[in-house]
DNA sequence: ACTTTTTTAGGAATGGTTATTGATCGAAAG
DNA sequence: CTTTCGATCAATAACCATTCCTAAAAAAGT
């Protein structure tokens, strides 16, 4: 389920209490467009393409309240900024160090990690991320 | 073997090319003395103490020269500066994001994560970590 | 239509980190 | 000892991603 429908979009919507404004709209519609991982750089760019007075902090808004109700996620690596990712469904990307390149990894499936943790830490485990980077293809050619 | 002994120290700068000099061994002893997972500023103002005249860039180069070298290692979570560890045995911290406090989590082992990872994806796998959040004990009796 | 609340554009500010630069240190050679 | 010359340092400017601020605009409530 990749790319809510119009409905769900609605739907998600309508249950946060927030509203879907052109704004929010353009930048979900951005999103689905780039296909890949982009910041919010990259998702501001795309989305004056087609409405130039947006302003870069109503996509940093925009993305978070989009994050806020679940319709998208935002994913981090260390040397690059926050990059934001449509498929909500469990799943982890790689990063390429060189290029910057991220990839989803499919078929990767670890058991909840959340579990093994609490059985050692008196802390109430909130959240857990693997992060994953690497060389992709490209790049390992220039080894 | 956490806090090398002297003469570990001494090898590691020795092995690396790097010379030892007595602000990189102040940011060392800074680290050893905070016992915790201290932030580069945090370093900054305890080896301040005793050298009031070291930059705050300086430390920042010697925590990467110490990296570099295998002494330490940098920590990152996502709403927080890079945090430092003496501790280099593979080992995961928990960060509580309520009051920042950072704790080791002993016991706790995974069997490697790259391995799984590689047979997933064409990237070359060169990095993974868990970044692992939650509130300590401290903190849950707020709830 | 009027009022209240939310959202936006534009730009300034922030925080953590890195880059630059001229001064200083320090090991090795003479 | 001195000189030399690269490594390191202090000080400070620059950087980058992100957040904050404020007046204006848009949306929602009545
Ligand atoms: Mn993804
Ligand atoms: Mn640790
Ligand atoms: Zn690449
Ligand atoms: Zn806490």
């Amino acid at each position: 389920m990749i790319g809510s429908p119009e409905s769900d979009v609605r739907e998600m919507f309508r249950r946060s209490g927030y509203t879907l404004t052109s704004q929010r709209r353009a930048v979900l519609d951005a999103l689905q467009d780039f296909k890949g991982h982009p910041s919010a750089e990259e998702v501001y760019l795309a989305v004056k393409k087609k409405n130039p007075k947006v302003a870069l902090g109503t996509v940093y808004q925009a993305l978070s309240v989009l994050e806020e109700i679940g319709l998208i996620e935002a994913k981090r690596w260390s040397e690059s900024p926050v990059r934001y990712d449509l498929n909500t469904e469990p799943h982890y990307d790689i990063r390429c160090t060189r290029c910057g390149k991220v990839a989803e990894i499919p078929g990767l499936k670890f058991d909840d990690f959340a579990a093994r943790i609490r059985e050692n830490t008196p802390y109430k485990v909130t959240n857990t991320s693997l992060v994953i980077e690497g060389h992709c293809p490209v790049c390992q050619m220039e080894d």
